[in-house]
DNA sequence: ATTACAAATGCAAGCGCTTGCATAAAATAA
DNA sequence: TTATTTTATGCAAGCGCTTGCATTTGTAAT
């Protein structure tokens, strides 16, 4: 094995002996200190150049007691929201200067606690975090609340945590989907939920619920089904539903993957969609234009609420007013070939 | 706006204060070092846990020269490939003790050299990276390979920096998902190539070219079709083709999206899928499953390949000998309704 | 010229942890 | 018991940077 090209980092003390200054000044200079004249920031700058001198993030942190990096925490990368969500942290982050570490739970409560405990050794300025499904002890927080780290919430928020939650209306989504559905002449509309252990599925449960009442249908508990949205959920859902006397004519899936499992379960037995059913599902995938036929969603703004997840963390980190406790976002229908006027 | 409570971090000064013993010897027994007795060990962790000590990764990072920090440098988190590259990634460091920082180039080579810099300064004890459709010059790795930071590279990789490279073998990629179309009966096979500038994309052209030429059928210029790749590139292909006199029977697309856009595309301009055209894509995304007819493909190992890659740049760390220069990564595929028997 | 003040730079401590070396304590050998 | 190891702990420097305060230099006011 070739021997390793040991070569020393460079470092401000470098820069110092080689222009005969003090190490101070050079990192004032470099910093942009205004008490340091124009004349030797230049020459400082220059030689940093020169030797190929780059900032020590560590020792930087270390001293200022301040790592400029944001932890991030979310369930997993592989959900297009999510990927969206990462997508609008990381433009803010880095346009603030700010680095950012990220950790996926696989929505598992055990690896939520454990990175925390990584956040925190890290020493990160600030957390974005979107809950586990099954989070409901939030203690793993409190080492944050207590040095007064910012901890900033999105969509999967508890507000047993102090700091910003961004959400979104969820309520609103599913109502809208829900009085969509029922608009296109739907009688019996049915709905997939989610776990009742989140709010988010609680509240989309409960505008399905009065969607119906307000438009003055009855909510038929066979109707409603309580899972964990998994595959096979969706399968099962499909096969109680098509079983029925009185076959569901519209479905609300409380997910977008559950959604697209629905509706290919129940073109495959036989439905014709979106004649005899039609589906839409709360929150949009790509793929969801490319079905046949092309699935209804209510889109969640992903972008937009990583992206306001972060401005909010940044704003409390410089202690500044955050906007707001609770931020709700508009949420945006799209009208594909699966719901269809009756 | 309430006072912060400003708890100071606890440190093994604290620690060792209260057990009238040197910060040298806290320091030692947390890290389990054989020097310490048992004894001391114990009651030293049982005051870090009563005190809520958590290590300051920052201030030993610092003085190690070491940040246990592994820096991921990749195209675009929202690739479902990528996402799952991803996941290994983060698995096998996390497994292994490694912090991740992410960032994401845009498939612009501008931000992959800035993202260096920041990792530089972030001083990661390693780098894992895909590059840039585009990237030609890769100098800005050079700062890592002169100060001995592996860096290691998958898919997207550049021989001409050192390090492990995990690559899938393209060629063979190509060339299987051509003969599976020829051997279903199909005559007029036709590629939308991606840019010519990256070696995946060039490495599958072959293959395609080489499966043609093998089972005896002709190249002709106009099926072989190069691009970018995006939504419009890969409707302009299907234009294009469809209104030959002699339409292609069969399409070997060469990115999981563009496949979509092309079955999408031959489908809405009245194509009959397959009977009159089989497509069969390089890359599969979940989406294939769901579109009618549901999408054949050429499955790649994402995660197989983060994980690799990160197995090797830690061994690299260690000074291991890494376990090869080059990777080949055995590839899967799915035939699914796109690609029908003539 | 003398004092007063502002501007520019240097000194030195400190951030929290690690680690080579010295030292003290305990255990073994002579 | 004394010399010699072995085992356990402490000392102090150092990682690279920041920053409050002291100091020097230059400039304006008296």
């Amino acid at each position: 094995m070739a021997l390793k090209e040991q070569k020393r980092e460079i470092t401000i003390n470098d820069i110092a002996k080689e222009l005969n200054i003090s190490p101070s000044t050079v990192s004032r200079a470099l910093n942009d200190n205004a008490k340091i004249s124009e004349a030797t920031k230049e020459k400082v700058k220059a030689v940093a150049q020169d030797l190929g001198y780059e900032l020590n993030l560590v020792a930087s942190s270390l001293s200022k007691n301040k790592t400029n990096v944001i932890g991030v925490i979310i369930p997993n990368i592989g959900s297009q929201f999510f990927a969206k969500a990462l997508s609008g942290i990381q433009e803010v982050a880095r346009a603030n200067g700010y680095n950012v570490i990220i950790c996926q739970t696989n929505e598992s409560v055990q690896q939520e606690v454990d990175m925390t405990r990584v956040m925190n050794s890290a020493r990160v300025d600030g957390l974005v975090c979107c809950l586990t499904m099954e989070t409901k002890d939030v203690g793993h927080f409190d080492v944050f609340t207590k040095k007064g780290i910012p901890v900033a919430m999105f969509d999967r928020v508890s507000y047993a945590v102090p700091g910003p939650k961004i959400v979104v209306d969820n309520y609103e989504a599913a109502y809208t989907a829900t009085e969509h559905l029922i608009n296109l002449g739907c009688k019996r509309v049915a709905h997939l939920a989610g776990t009742t252990s989140s709010k988010v599925f609680c509240d989309r449960t409960e505008g399905f619920k009065d969607a119906l009442q307000k438009n003055d249908l009855p909510l038929l508990p066979q109707y409603l089904l309580s899972s964990d949205l998994t595959e096979q959920d969706a399968r099962d859902a499909v096969r109680i539903w098509m079983n029925l006397p009185d076959k569901p004519d519209g479905i609300v899936a409380a997910s977008a993957s559950s959604g697209l499992i629905i509706s290919a379960a129940a073109k495959s037995a036989g439905v014709r969609l979106p004649e005899d059913l039609s589906i839409i599902s709360l929150g949009n995938e790509r793929c969801n234009e490319f079905v046949t036929p092309s699935l209804s969603a209510v889109d969640m703004p992903g972008y937009d609420m990583g992206k306001s997840a972060v401005e909010q963390l940044i704003k409390c980190i410089k202690s500044e007013k955050v906007d707001s406790s609770i931020t709700l976002k508009p949420i945006q229908l799209l009208i594909r070939n699966s719901s269809f006027k009756h």
